[in-house]
Order: C-alpha cells, then sequence, then structure tokens
DNA sequence: ACTTATTTTTAGACTGCCCTAAATTTTTTC
DNA sequence: GAAAAAATTTAGGGCAGTCTAAAAATAAGT
C-alpha cells in the first residue's frame, strides 16, 4: 500500500513539468524526466493510476489527482528543506545540494520532517529561491519575474533560478551573483539581448540572455 | 557496481551479529535479522561473496572480507552519526530514532557524512552508548562492563544499552534511568538476581536481570 | 483527406530480491 | 556409527521496474 521510491518520483516528475496550472504531460516528457523509455513510463501510469494518483486515460497524457498533489507536495518539501539544511547546517554550496536531496526527500516520517522544518525556522524558501509547501501543501506565493523581462534601469533583487544544474550554479558562483543580491540593469544590448548589470552597487557585468532567463527576480 | 540498500543491509547485519571477533555467521542467523528467509539469504549470499564482501563456503557460515568490514563500519558510522542528528539537534528521544536512521544511513555522500559529523563535533558514541567508528573505520574503545555483573557495593556509570527496541527504551525512561547517571549497586537479591540500585544519589529502585544484563556500565 | 511521421501502448523478456517446496549436507542423539 | 533432527542449499516461481521490438493510435503535411 506504501508507495515505492520509484512512485514518488514519478508524482514528483509530473508535478515538476506539470507546472502549477495542472498540465497534462506527456509520456514521453515523463521517459526524459525518469530517465527511462516510454514503455516504462506507461507501465508505471497504469499502476500510478489503479492507486488513484493520477488521471490516465491512453493516449490523453496524465494529471495529478487530489491525492497525487498532495503526495508531490510532501515530497518536494521534504526535497526543498533538506536542501536548506545541506546549505544553511552543513554549509553545502547551493550547486551540490541537488543530488543529495533526490535521496532524501525519500526518507519517510512525518515527524521527521516536521522537526527538521522547525529546526530550520520553517523556511518558506530553499536555497536556489523555490518556495518550500508547508505540512498542508500550501505553497508561499511571490511573483517573481526573470531579469530577462527587466527593463533598462530597474533596479531588482535576485531572488532564484530556474536552471538548478551544477554548471549554471557553478558560474552564477563565479560571476558573484548570488540569492538575495541587488541588480541595475543598466543597459540592454540590442542585438543579443544581453544586458549590463550592476551587482550589489559595486560591480558590473555583462549577463546573456540565456543567464537571465534563468534569473528570477523581484521589484526592490 | 555501486551496491544496494540490500546488499548494505546486510553487510551492516553480518557485522552485527560477528561481533567484534568477527565470528563466523549461520544462514538462519541472517534469516533471522533480515527478517527473511533462508533460502533468500543463501541467494544473497552468493552475490556478495561474487562482489568479494563476504567469505563465503557452502553449509560453512560467512565472515566479512576486509573490504565487506569496511563497507559494513562505513553503513554503522552513518546509522550511528544520523542517530546523534535526530536526537541532539531535532529533539527526538532515543527510543524514537532506530527505524528512521535505519533508513538515513543508506543515503551515499562521504561528503555528506563527513560535514554531518563534524557538525555534530565527531561524536565518539551514539545516544544509545554505541561506538561511531570514524573515517577510516576505526571504532573508539570502551570496555564496558553489564550491570549484570557489577558486585554489590560498587558504583558505576551507565554508558550504553544492549537491547535498542523502543519498549526497553521506554521501560528506561520511565525508571529515570538515562545515559551517563550514576548507579550504586546497593543489594543483590539471591534467588532471582535482581539489583536494588540507587540512582543518582537520589532515588533507589529494582533492577531485574532481565534488564541489568542489557545495560553497559563503566567503573566510576 | 489521405498518407506519413510521431507518439504511445502492447508483447515478451530480463534482473533483483523475495518466496515455498524439495533435496542435500551437517549436527545431534542414542 | 547409524538414524533422526536441524540447517542449508537448489529448483522453480512471483512481483516491481526496467528494456527492445512491434503494433496501434494520434498528429502533421501537402
Amino acid at each position: 500500500m506504501a508507495n515505492s521510491f520509484t512512485e514518488e518520483n514519478y508524482l514528483k516528475i509530473i508535478h515538476n513539468i506539470s507546472g502549477p496550472e495542472g498540465a497534462e504531460v506527456s509520456t514521453n516528457a515523463l521517459a526524459e524526466g525518469t530517465a527511462t523509455r516510454a514503455a516504462s513510463v506507461t507501465d508505471m501510469l497504469k499502476k500510478l493510476a489503479e492507486k488513484e494518483l493520477i488521471n490516465y486515460k491512453k493516449y490523453q497524457g496524465v494529471t495529478l489527482t487530489e491525492a497525487g498533489e498532495k503526495l508531490a507536495l510532501k515530497i518536494i518539501r521534504k526535497h526543498r528543506l533538506w536542501e536548506v539544511f545541506l546549505v544553511e547546517t552543513l554549509g553545502f554550496g547551493w550547486d551540490e545540494v541537488h543530488d543529495i536531496a533526490e535521496e532524501l526527500e525519500h526518507i519517510p516520517s512525518d515527524r521527521l520532517v516536521d522537526r527538521l522544518a522547525s529546526f530550520l525556522g520553517n523556511p518558506q524558501f530553499d536555497p536556489h529561491g523555490d518556495p518550500i509547501p508547508d505540512a498542508k501543501g500550501n505553497m508561499p506565493t511571490a511573483d517573481y519575474r526573470k531579469l530577462s523581462e527587466v527593463a533598462e534601469g530597474e533596479k531588482v533583487l535576485m531572488m532564484g533560478v530556474l536552471d538548478h544544474e551544477t554548471p549554471f550554479l557553478q558560474h552564477l558562483d563565479r560571476s558573484g551573483i548570488m540569492l538575495g543580491c541587488r541588480m541595475e540593469v543598466q543597459e540592454i544590448n540590442d542585438y543579443d539581448k544581453s544586458a549590463l548589470v550592476l551587482i550589489d552597487d559595486v560591480k558590473t557585468l555583462f549577463i546573456s540572455q540565456e543567464v537571465s532567463k534563468n534569473l528570477l527576480v523581484q521589484r526592490l
């Protein structure tokens, strides 16, 4: 009756691909997300549908049911809390914690999660700026924009990233861009959309659109 | 090539049953320890022997190889460090942490373990008084005796338990017996070997031999 | 709209870890 | 030291999750 490691992963990945509106997720997208083949995905979808964790009709794509959504949010809560723990408590870099949290997120025990959250001070956001659902599954809201959508002259705070891969995060580290830093868009280059940005009032650098599309910011 | 959750459990259990001298472990003992049947154990032993983690000859019982021992100590180190974390950092009771640590011990990542250890102050003993191997696999030594072997009149410190089950630990909690408390054996009953013990100089209670055989103490 | 291309599902098979039942080896007992 | 008892291993099979190859359904192109 309990849900396996693998099932939990499928739910989490369905949630992540599906996005906040709960759009339908295709078999191929899931095969990509789970690093398996489409045929394997179909098998698992049948199983999850049997458990009423997803809405599934052949060839139609899937969405999470109420129960599936709740479970997915639980996994995501655990993942993000562990990331906070790894960075804040153990001193890991934000580029090192994803894979470890990927394992820790499947440790069962609600008491563990609640005590961990409380030890960490019930954080609302993880080290990448992603919102952490509370025990009831409520996501803290935050309407961030991409840096690529910010106009010349605006001043913003860096609040999150869309790309969680190590190379991207390490690139930000090397550029001196971190969560919470001030950014002033001084100039946007016409042909490649790269931006000249003043960081924390001390240093300016060029940020390519490739990068700025993956940075979430908030009006200051 | 990597070792599964299940394989790790076998190694840990072989180590625990085998004891410090590395005695041979029988198939049946392992079946008991892993809560599986003897036939399943035989299958796994073949696999572990194939990987050269155990010395195995049919019908002869098993011992750990050098490599197997090293791996087992790694798992045990992780288990005990996580127990310290759960009790010291998150405030769990010593009777609640075994099952959770049983899961956490299989999270890979040497860096995680080392940082956890260092965050906890490189503890030498876990909340049940069991020694924690260091990163190289060296066990802190400590020659404890069972309370049941202590003579009348002796004063000792309570240093560990042999039974790690929740009911036993809860019984100790209710009796006010905890790690580090002083114990003075005032009288040993002749026919049932129960002991009248003064705890922390403030309260006396009877401890049955059943219990005193599971308490590890150190001369004060 | 009809043919082609893409996506998804079915069929059949493999591995890891478990099981029961039966055969074999070791240990005990008289 | 032979017969009975206990421990262990083999034989054959099940379930979860994966795979490849082939069939079926949907989407796209002209």
